[in-house]
DNA sequence: ATTAATAATGAAAACGACTATCAAAACCAA
DNA sequence: TTGGTTTTGATAGTCGTTTTCATTATTAAT
């Protein structure tokens, strides 16, 4: 799963001319190791702290890579930080956000995508991605 | 219509406390006149035009509390700008946003909003709003 | 009406996330 | 190695937005 991603990379880099860095291959690392929605800020501490090194644009820089070649994906809530989440071929989650925790829960719905083909199509629309986000109270904080 | 969002705010106003202002009638009467998802920079040179007085920092603040009295709500989509959109009570509609010419079209499906509603309520979640914009190429963009 | 008290405003500075710049370092093909 | 090129990290810059604060406007009490 992790090999395959790493090759996954660099067949894009080989394939986009790139070169193979130490920075990159740390990045990719740590990237692969989190779950769920990190912000560039967070993983930039998370490579600092095993790598001091590591500035912060080569993470912003890295991580654009990781969209273009399909590893990653951009994710804005509402907090002014871009986030990114990983692609799994063949899945799309979507999320339910609480506004008073900001805790996120991910869902999957085969109908909604199925509805959503079919919006597309009645537009003549090719879709590239999407995103659903529910915002709202998750059931801990209701109960307060 | 106009004058039941007016009053709307005006009823949101008192219930707050706050005063009313020449600056925030003139900021209302002008979103009332927009539509779809105008950028916050976009309503201040509309306003700037019929009103050279007014501040960057008013229509920010003023379009705030259109948010918080339900008149509007923010969008984000990718390129950097917080917009606003009206609020319809009853209705909601979502986005096809074209990647490559930034065109938006709205669309609205009940079935999707009560699949959501649903998902919802399995996760003891209680809704407040939702988002779901559908990224690609719009039909104009696909025949190029 | 006048007057306080205080809320709202506008200009400008500050902020925070992100991007561009650029000299130095790393990479890689010859 | 070497030399040409890419990548990097530090730093400065950008852009949208928010804060600050002195001034102005609104409102309630006189």
């Amino acid at each position: 799963m992790i090999l395959e991603k790493k090759k996954m990379f660099n067949d894009f880099a080989a394939a986009k001319g790139l070169r193979s860095t130490r920075q990159r291959d740390i990045i990719l690392d740590i990237f692969l190791s989190t779950h769920q929605h990190i912000s560039v800020e967070d993983l930039y501490f998370k490579v600092k702290s095993s790598n001091p090194g590591v500035g912060h644009a080569t993470v912003y820089r890295t991580l654009k890579l990781f969209v273009e070649c399909g590893l990653a994906r951009e994710v804005l809530f509402y907090d002014g930080q871009t986030r990114y989440e990983h692609v799994v071929a063949g899945e799309h989650h979507d999320h339910l956000v609480c506004t008073n925790c900001n805790s996120i829960v991910e869902f999957e719905n085969e109908t909604i995508e199925m509805l959503q083909n079919e919006i597309a199509a009645r537009h003549g629309f090719q879709i590239k991605g999407h995103k659903l986000e529910i915002y709202g109270l998750c059931s801990s904080c209701r109960r307060q």
